[in-house]
DNA sequence: GTCTATATTAGGATAGAC
DNA sequence: GTCTATCCTAATATAGAC
């Protein structure tokens, strides 16, 4: 059975959600979250008392989709390569899902790192287990030799900045047609695995 | 001679592009600019009419800077690999003399696409001919295929991702050292080169 | 819990003296 | 050109009725 009738501090959360991820916290404007939410500003403050508590709430919940845990895949004893890519799919998948988040969490952590740092130690997200795997497979051969920072952060890169740009990517690379944006997204998850694998090879 | 006196407007101007930089156009006030040009908030419309006016102005040069014309590379008639080789190290030069600049233009491109458009267009900053240069090295043989875009899109999400992301990267993959995260970027130019390089080779 | 009305403050912009 | 003082609007926040 569906409800129908989602009570209010679900209504708020999605609105403000919405808004924050547009206009960032500076750009946000109460006004607009209540109009979104479909009540007014008294009651925004009544459910939250301050956008600041507010945005903290939404930037929890934000936090937890765009760090996932990605450690999960990485720890079962298949193949490393193997493991690589589906890490790559799993990421790229929850991207296209939620293809605003790169330039909100950018926008976001350049404006308060601490605010990100905080959140992030209490889910207890620790990457040294993945980079000692890494590490781990680099000893055995697998792959090419490299600090293990640098390839996480290279596949981080080449999964998240399209989306973070895709704006001047659009404009820039395709002419603003928005159906050939959409295709060079699509061709990513596969291009983006084969350069990596390609360059870690042991040749 | 030392100009010791530089002029007001040159003093708002470095105050602005600061103040931008660091809070972007959302975030920033007109009076911590004029605190940081030393001067007050009346001189600052007396110079800059408006707000808008006075960011626009910044953001112009600030583009130029962020998008350069990385062309003239690319048309000399080295061999590809070496135009390529080349181009990175130009572009990391240039973010490592700006390490402000990704996180800046991302965050402003996703507030408002248009500006940019509008200046990239002023610019005549047109990729056609980059694109075409790649497309003719595939052609021979030299690199492996793939749309262009992708490759350009991966040597540049390589190389300014990190710069953007730079606070979660200290803090989660180095532990908040700082030294160890400066000792990271330093090896990027090497890493990304031999990344980009084995990833495009023909077998 | 939800609303209308209002207080309060912040921040962009202007007037006018010098 | 530069300042002080002030205006004006927008935006966060609260009071109080229902």
């Amino acid at each position: 059975m569906i409800d129908k009738k989602e009570n209010t501090e679900e209504k708020i959360i999605d609105a403000a959600r919405s808004v924050f991820i547009k206009k960032g916290m500076d750009g946000a404007r109460m006004q607009e979250i209540a109009d979104e939410a479909g009540i007014n500003k008294a009651l925004l403050h009544y459910y939250f008392r301050s956008k600041e508590k507010l945005f903290d709430a939404i930037l929890g919940k934000i936090i937890k989709v765009a760090f996932p845990k990605i450690s999960g895949i990485m720890v079962s004893d298949a193949d490393f390569k193997t493991k690589l890519v589906q890490a790559i799919d799993a990421y790229l998948d929850i991207l296209f899902k939620h293809p605003y988040l790169p330039a909100f969490v950018l926008k976001e952590v350049s404006r308060d790192p601490n605010v990100f740092i905080k959140i992030i130690v209490k889910r207890g997200l620790n990457p040294k287990l993945v980079f000692k795997i890494i590490e781990d497979a680099m000893d055995r051969g697998e792959i090419v030799k490299m600090k293990p920072q640098h390839l996480v952060i290279n596949i981080i890169g080449l999964c998240v900045f399209p989306f973070a740009a895709r704006p001047i990517i659009e404009f820039v690379a395709f002419d603003e047609d928005k159906k050939a944006t959409d295709q060079f997204f699509k061709e990513r998850k596969a291009v983006i695995k084969e350069f990596v694998l390609r360059s870690i090879e042991v040749k």
